[in-house]
DNA sequence: TTCGTCATGTAATGGGTTACATGATTAC
DNA sequence: GTAATCATGTAACCCATTACATGACGAA
């Protein structure tokens, strides 16, 4: 239900919002977002622009006005058009199970300078009881193991709880600090 | 190149190397092992226990000598033929790149037990390198990011790269303890 | 002039999830 | 007797990656 396609969108839409961009630098940026691992191929994003550019919400830009500094002829610059700028700022309000999972909230996360304060409060808790859940599950897994005593399972599967827990700690200094 | 599917099988295996088990339990056991998150799909295990029948490393065992405790008649309980075994150790004998992604990883670790020392080594010490890469990486695409200062987005990239400095620590643990 | 990087693009492949279908067992 | 869980199984769909093709530019 959470297509990758969507999260990409969005990242393209929120990159765009700052500054046209080509293709190729926007695969890195989104990289940036998700992760060095994870990185998004060229077989996703141009097809994706493709579309974007055909529901109207973004555009090729004219070329720079200073020919000089932009030597790659080839380079494809693309920026919102007002339709998408509207679209971008829909998607900001919004919140929902969707913006939880890992992708969707670090992409989410990344435009929070774009997004309201309340949209950031309740998708920081939405995260947050998201995570609580997984360290139930992981916490009964860890249980249930302890009986077939196997140390290396044990200790990978107490590591993995540490590493959920310390993003709990993470999220609650955000939501304190975005509550002040 | 490094299948899911590849994983499953060597998870299935390694677990049915402890004790025979139905599919229904090898699904909670191969989550356990991969995480909450990212649990595999009947719609995986069930063929994957078919392949691996026909290939003859696994069969269906005879049904519990004391029918009074196993009352679910319609579980398929699955063990190791001789084969099997064999390949197993093989495989768990076996080293190299495809064992250091995060999944591969998990599955290897949960098999330490099973696993030769030397070759616990290599794939943890190939495990480090990996991740070493991937916090070249992310450094890098912090300091380029710091440009566009963007409080939120730079928050998130320094949590994960703490994150991987985490795992790294306890990766050099491990290592130490192998070696003693 | 050659190599590495920058840059765009498409088609096929594959394989995992989703959705659906079925039925036994236990607890209430 | 009925809801929830346990348990097995299949088929279609989706869509992301892979692999390939192309070409400009800068440096050595």
């Amino acid at each position: 239900m959470i297509r990758r396609g969507d999260v990409l969108n969005f990242a393209i839409l929120g990159l765009l919002s700052d500054s046209p961009l080509h293709g190729y630098e926007l695969r890195k940026r989104v990289s940036g977002i998700l992760g060095p691992f994870r990185a998004i191929s060229y077989g996703s994003l141009y097809p994706a622009l493709r579309t974007l550019a055909t529901a109207g919400l973004i555009e090729e830009a004219a070329p720079s006005s200073e020919p000089a500094l932009v030597s790659r002829r080839s380079r494809r610059v693309y920026a919102l058009t007002s339709e998408g700028k509207e679209h971008l700022q829909e998607m900001l309000a919004s919140y929902g199970p969707d913006t939880w999972g890992d992708e969707p909230f670090a992409v989410r996360m990344a435009l929070f300078s774009l997004t309201p304060t309340d949209v950031r409060l309740r998708i920081l808790e939405g995260r947050r009881s998201l995570l609580e859940g997984r360290l139930a599950t992981l916490q009964e897994a860890l249980s249930q193991s302890s009986d077939r005593i196997d140390r290396y399972l044990l200790g990978m599967q107490q590591h993995g709880i540490e590493g959920v827990e310390r993003e709990l700690r993470w999220l609650n200094e955000l939501i304190e600090q975005e509550r002040s």
